[in-house]
DNA sequence: CCTGTTATTGCAACTTTTTGCAATAAGGAG
DNA sequence: CTCCTTATTGCAAAAAGTTGCAATAACAGG
């Protein structure tokens, strides 16, 4: 199943239309399977794509987020970085080192009822980044 | 106690040095509350210190996160706001309306523990900005 | 109070991200 | 297949955030 196969109907359900520009970014995430900065998206994708603009890049991430089809995430300091949207998973960073670890949603759970319970919330998605000290730099 | 008083000795406890600017900074912090932007931070200090440079603010908001003496939240999409350091809290926001509330970090005790012991990390501070649906907005 | 060390600032140039608007093209309808 | 609507893109300019380096000024020590 190709990425064109895979993504277009979920964008054209939602009244989006898919075009080469969305499609060469989802294929680079898609693809890395790892979360990615604008800047490397666009480095990547210029190579299916070489009409394509950082504009475009971060619009088209911000467009793709809005609609599910990846995650963003806050890495470090305030920049943004995309992931193909896949298993619910959150991070957990190493403030010494800077190595990371998936953490998986379902450990979460408990507590997003406890919130939905105090605060009457409904809540959706939340990628999560934790920070700590890793067992290698305690 | 004025703003000096009761940050210069954390400085210089840590072999920094109290400035004007980090004075002014942490004046407009400490009196506001609020989380604000670095362009925030730099309109208000700006009146109580006319020589005061962007470049500054957004180097001194960022050492004092590292010194503890603010905190850094990621607002919304990516970018950073700041607070005066005070109780431990995280934050709740609406997906559809924007608004927010604090959640106590007493509510994360426990998946603390749960993850310390599945990762063998040792979590430090860690501010966190769950999404939702407030219940206004339901 | 003066002196020296070095943490801190300001400037200027640069990189990253955002925005307005006119031109383009996806895809449903005929 | 062609036309039409309007979602989407690219361009150019602005805004936001970062970096290197020389000049400045905290503040410890004499």
């Amino acid at each position: 199943m190709s990425c064109a196969d895979e993504y277009a109907p979920q964008l054209r359900a939602r009244g989006y239309r898919m075009t080469p520009q969305r499609l060469a970014i989802l294929h680079v995430l898609h693809h890395s399977g790892e979360h990615l900065s604008p800047a490397k998206v666009y480095e990547k994708a210029l190579v299916e794509l070489p009409s394509l603009t950082e504009t475009t890049v971060y619009r088209t991430l911000e467009f793709l987020a809005e609609n599910g089809l990846v995650h963003p995430a806050h890495m470090g300091s305030g920049h943004l970085v995309y992931q193909i949207a896949g298993h619910d998973h959150h991070h957990l960073k190493c403030r010494v080192c800077g190595s990371e670890m998936e953490v998986e949603h379902a450990l979460l759970t408990d507590l997003y009822k406890k919130l939905e319970r105090t605060s009457g919330y409904h809540l959706t998605d939340s990628h999560l980044t934790f920070f700590g000290v890793c067992p290698d730099c305690q």
